[in-house]
Parts: C-alpha cells; structure tokens; sequence
DNA sequence: AACTGGACCAACCGCACATAT
DNA sequence: GATATGTGCGGTTGGTCCAGT
C-alpha cells in the first residue's frame, strides 16, 4: 500500500448521501472500479472519505443487490447461521446472496430478535429464555458462538485442520477419526453434532436431531468470502480479468465463477437448489472433490473456513422435517437462489 | 393538527488486522 | 521492528417515518 502524502484535511460531507453523489460514485466505479478507497473520493469528485464511499457502495449502490423485504427462507437462514456464527454478520450476509451484512444486522436487531423473544427464544444464545436468564453465564461459554479459530474446516483428512477446539465451545466435533465418541463418524470424515452432549438442551430445542447425523452427503466444507472483497468489488466493476465475476455455465451446465473458486462444477452435478456453500467439499465429491479446492481453500484465511453442523448436509428443501423447527412457522428448509437465479454462482453474485 | 414514542435503517465510530514503507 | 495507511467488521447512533394519543 502506497502511503499517501499528507496535506491538509479538507472538511468532509458526512450523513445522508445525495442522488448526485450516488451518480458520482456510480460513475466512477463503473468506469475505473473502486482501486484504493483512500482515492476513490478525490478521484470520483466526492467530499466524503473513503470510508465512508466504500459503505454506501457495499451497502447501497452495489448492483447486485437485493432490496426489499427478507423472504422466509432468507429469515430463516439466518436464524440458522446467526446460531452457529453469532453476530458475524458478514460471514451470514455471505450466504445471502444480495444481502449485505448492514442489511442482515438491523433486519436481525429490528425484527428478528423481537420475534424469537416472543416465541421464548433468547436471540442472544438460541436457548429458551427462562433457560437463557437463569444461566446465562454459564451459557455464555456454551452458546453456539464460535470464534474463528473454532470453526472447523471439514476435510477428508483434516490437512487445514487450524487450532484445536476448545472444550466448553466446542459444539461441533470432527468425528471420522478422533474416537473420542464425541460424534458421528461420518462416512466421508466429516462432521456431526453428537459432540454436542454439554449443550444437548440446544440441540434438543433447536435441530432436528435426525438432521444431525451424516446424511448421505454428509458434511461439507464451508467457505465463506466476503461479498465485499476488494477482489469482489474490482470484479464486479469489471477491472480485473483474472477475477471476473461472470457466471458462466459449463458444458455440464454447470456455473463457474471465476473468482479462483472453480467452485461447485465437479462436486454437484445436480446443483439446483442448494446453499451454494454446502456444496463445496461434500462427500458426494469424495475426497478428491476436496482436494479440488485445497489450493484455493488455503489461500483463504482460517476465519473463511467454517463448519456447518446443521442437518448433516445440504441445506435444501425437505432437509429439516416440518415441525422440528423451533421458529415455528418457519418453512421446511431453504431453497437457495441467489441474484442471477443460478445456485452455484455463489461466490460473487 | 400537534405531539410522542417506537420501529426501521443508513451511516458513522472504533477497533483489529494486513500490508507497505 | 516500528510506524503509517488501508480495509473490513461489529456495535452504535441519529434521522426519518408512522401509528397512536
């Protein structure tokens, strides 16, 4: 990164953004892309800090966004995520496809925590509120909020395993090899949720637990990008050839994103209608499907690399069996499209 | 019509981390 | 290694809208 000279401060716009700012913005990224967002007002004719330039892009004038009201898949989701990941909003607004994680935040502090309040549901562990009150410090370590170095990569042979996990958050446990009896031994060497015997009250209340044993496509590995990448940005601004974000489908009629992520081709030939994420590294791809992707999975960092325990596989509909879901009025699982109605384009939509 | 309080949401703030110098 | 700068993220704030009184 190239320092920048000093100079005096000129005063900057600050709060609402104007329609010509917006045009200014619009403009200059179409044509040039966002590059260095220190640059971008002064290049862009903006009073505005860079800071504060790449907000309102991400937020508001990227056009691969999704305005409007969160459907119930999408709530559900991220109630599901928001169980796993806690408050990592950009980590949940990537797997929403259009969604940025300002978006996902105040839908989840507006509407969604009142909402699982009246239904009994602490918002803030995923417990029963009577529960959630009387030990909640206790719970605190116990709550399905992982920090990043807990969350587990899923591969056959655990060559990206990270740190160890640590015993009282450890919700999720690697179980093809650890004879530990901590989980299901997966077939593919993935991972279950029978690891969970210190927060079984979760589990009991909150996941099917027919869901949690490995399905036939077990456990896959979850990756998960920021929408917001530079890399993303520039892409989506069409400056950079090698990262462009065009969704192409391949003979297979497969869609390939051309991110680094040669994604989802090889692994999911029937890739309709699946979190786009849950197809990376699925068994269905046997080992070779994982290490398909180990060059770019270890370009990413560890905190890109997540586990997901739910429903021991795809995330797709008729995965979750009516009824089982604590939210009550929730639909049955997800069906996931993402902007350009194409499931696996999902690194870059 | 005027006021009030709650809900929603865009934007800001502060921090952590990565990287260039 | 120290420092400066850029970026990303989660928490918070403040403006606006709207329903209720």
């Amino acid at each position: 990164m190239a320092r920048r000279a000093g100079g005096p401060k000129k005063k900057l716009r600050r709060g609402l953004w104007s329609p010509e700012e917006d045009d200014k913005l619009m403009n200059h990224i179409a044509k040039y892309g966002h590059g260095c967002w220190s640059s971008v007002p002064k290049l862009a004719g903006l009073d505005r800090c860079g800071k504060s330039c790449r907000l309102r892009w991400i937020n508001y004038l990227r056009p691969d966004l999704k305005r409007g009201a969160f459907s119930q898949e999408e709530e559900d989701l991220i109630i599901h995520l928001h169980s796993m990941l806690g408050n990592k909003w950009s980590q949940i607004a990537a797997q929403l496809p259009g969604r940025t994680d300002n978006e996902v935040k105040n839908f989840w502090n507006s509407y969604i925590k009142k909402k699982l309040r009246q239904r009994g549901i602490d918002p803030a562990t995923h417990k029963p509120l009577a529960e959630a009150s009387s030990g909640r410090a206790a719970a605190a370590s116990r709550t399905a909020v992982f920090s990043d170095a807990e969350l587990i990569l899923s591969s056959t042979a655990g060559q990206h395993m990270p740190p160890p996990v640590t015993a009282e958050s450890y919700v999720y446990s690697r179980s093809s090899t650890d004879g530990g009896g901590s989980g299901h031994a997966c077939s593919d060497g993935s991972l279950s949720l029978s690891g969970y015997d210190q927060t079984a009250d979760f589990a009991a209340c909150y996941l099917d637990p027919d869901a949690l044993q490995c399905g036939p496509s077990g456990v896959p590995a979850v990756v998960l990008p920021s929408v917001s990448s530079s890399s993303t940005l520039n892409s989506m601004a069409g400056l950079s050839p090698a990262a462009t974000t065009t969704t192409a489908t391949d003979e297979q009629g497969n869609t390939n994103s051309g991110n680094g992520f040669e994604s989802t081709q090889s692994c999911s030939a029937t890739a309709t209608n699946h979190l786009p994420w849950l197809e990376l590294g699925t068994s269905s791809c046997g080992a070779a499907g994982v290490d398909h992707y180990g060059a770019a999975l270890d370009e990413l960092k560890w905190s890109d690399y997540v586990f997901d325990g739910y429903g021991g596989g795809q995330y797709q509909q008729g995965a979750i069996p009516a009824g089982q879901c604590i939210y009550g009025d929730s639909k049955d699982a997800v069906q996931f499209v993402d902007g350009h109605g194409l499931s696996t384009s999902w690194c870059l939509n």
